[in-house]
RNA sequence: GGAGGGAUUCCCGAGCUGGCCAAAGGGGGCAGACUGUAAAUCUGCUGGCAAUGCCUUCGAAGGUUCGAAUCCUUCUCCCUCCA
């Protein structure tokens, strides 16, 4: 393994992270996989529910990309058993078991999404039901025996819901000690997580020394805010960007994100060198550089990585076009019209027309946009909600800034 | 086991002396203006329907009434207190 200086190796793993446990020990884990020419085995655990990464998740993946690059082994790691047993949220208490087929079939999505980020010859993907299925009873009280309650109550949501009265079930206990069992089973010599995972993380140390192992490096990544500068992104809330979203629409989501959020976004999920990221807000900040042009490179940024150079400077093409000139975009679906919901040769109601093109959800939401104005046809807006237009040829309709169509009679 | 409180539209939350309730207010979302694309700000909209009217909606099912989110009965679920 040709390695980089350790010093070195310690910076590119240290961007972005929010807490290393410990740095020492990092610096000496690297040392040891340096002098002993062994790479470092890093884990990162995952739900086994079905996969939409988002830009959030990246900001791990591509943590572990970087421990790829300088020549260690990633343990992906899907938590096919922790997922029957329901995490410690105390809502969703118990879970459909999935069956194999799912979990087999969420396996392969996800490696699908990750590998477009990991490098598939050093990744393992790798099943807790592996080990923690064959578990006897005694096996697990055993293992429950290494951890204590007072201890458990450490973690920051069973203190407070033990403070409330609020229940909080036994079998909620075996959560982090199952997923730091992960970590004795796959000898991990670092576990990666967001900082949400603080704890199961140091669990995970604490069950390997127990287990005679030197203790995982813990690693927490920050948890990206979402689209709405407010929230940490997930689907769920909406404010999230796919990475397999069209080049356009992740352009355009890159673009919507408030300006304050730009230095974390560079820093976490693009792989501009730090260097020039510290430039770049200098510049911005005296005032050299344009805001709407650092958002610009962002999104570039971003949607090259996803989709490649040509689809983001044609993403960029687009969003200008649309945003910053008001013109029509040229790649918009087509919908044909049928004849009989035609109401004359080449008449249509525009309410009508819009419902059909998919553009509102219902007709009264139609007559809602046409009072507010935010209906055009052809570029030409739509006062009045009784209005018939003319439809014999192609046409372009439009709601709002960013939703067209074009339409065309049967 | 006993006592009490609650379930309302996407979410939170008023209404609950029966009609003026498609249901206050806030949040979110959407649209318009402004911009740099956003954010911030201001304004409007926010169940459905070829629509100054009609239909469905206030945990579920029945009932009282000309008329029920509002009153009665049963049921389901949640919460608090006592044991």
């Amino acid at each position: 393994m040709k390695a980089l200086p350790i010093d070195e190796q310690l910076s590119i793993l240290s961007r972005g992270a929010a807490e290393i446990i410990s740095v020492e020990e990092l610096r000496s884990a690297l040392q040891r996989a340096a002098t002993e020419n062994r790479p470092l085995r890093v884990k990162l655990g995952t739900d086994p529910s079905a996969p939409d990464i988002h830009l959030g998740h990246t900001v791990v993946y591509r943590k572990l990309k970087q421990f790829q690059d300088l020549g260690h082994e990633v343990y992906f790691l899907i938590g096919d058993f922790t997922g029957r047993i329901g995490d410690p949220t105390g809502k969703s208490s118990t879970r459909k078991p999935l069956t194999r087929e799912e979990v087999e079939a969420n396996a392969k999505t996800f490696a699908d999404q990750v590998y477009k980020i990991l490098d598939p010859e050093k990744t393992k993907i790798v099943f807790n039901s592996t080990w923690l299925a064959p578990m006897t009873f005694e096996d697990v009280i055993k293992l429950a025996s290494k951890y204590t309650v007072a201890r458990m109550l450490e973690r920051e949501d069973f203190a407070k819901r033990y403070q409330e009265n609020k229940p909080i079930s036994i079998h909620e206990f075996f959560y982090p000690l199952m997923q730091g069992y992960d970590s004795v089973a796959l000898r991990a010599d670092v576990e990666l997580g967001g900082t949400d995972q603080k704890f199961n993380l140091l669990v995970g140390r604490e069950l390997q020394r127990e287990f005679g192992q030197t203790p995982q490096v813990a690693l927490m990544m920050p948890l990206l805010v979402g689209t709405d500068g407010v929230q940490k992104m997930s689907k769920s809330l909406g404010n999230y960007i796919g990475i397999d979203e069209k080049p356009e629409e992740m352009y355009g989501k890159v673009m919507s994100i408030p300006d304050e959020l730009m230095p974390n976004y560079y820093e976490l999920v693009t792989e501009v060198p730090m260097d020039e990221i510290k430039t770049i807000f200098a510049e911005l900040a005296a005032g050299r550089l344009h805001p709407r042009d650092v958002k610009r490179r962002l999104a570039r940024e971003i949607v090259s990585l996803y989709h490649g150079l040509e689809a983001a400077k044609t993403a960029e093409e687009t969003f200008d076009l649309v945003f910053r000139r008001g013109d029509i975009p040229e790649d918009i679906p087509l919908v044909t019209v049928p004849a009989e919901e035609l109401d004359g040769p080449g008449q249509i109601w525009v309410v009508k027309l819009l419902v059909l093109a998919g553009l509102v959800g219902s007709s009264s939401e139609a007559r809602r946009m046409i009072k507010q104005g935010a209906v055009k046809l052809d570029g030409v807006r739509i006062e009045e909600e009784n209005a018939q237009v003319e439809l014999a040829s192609e046409r372009v309709i439009q709601v709002g800034k960013r939703k067209f169509a074009k339409v065309v009679p049967a």
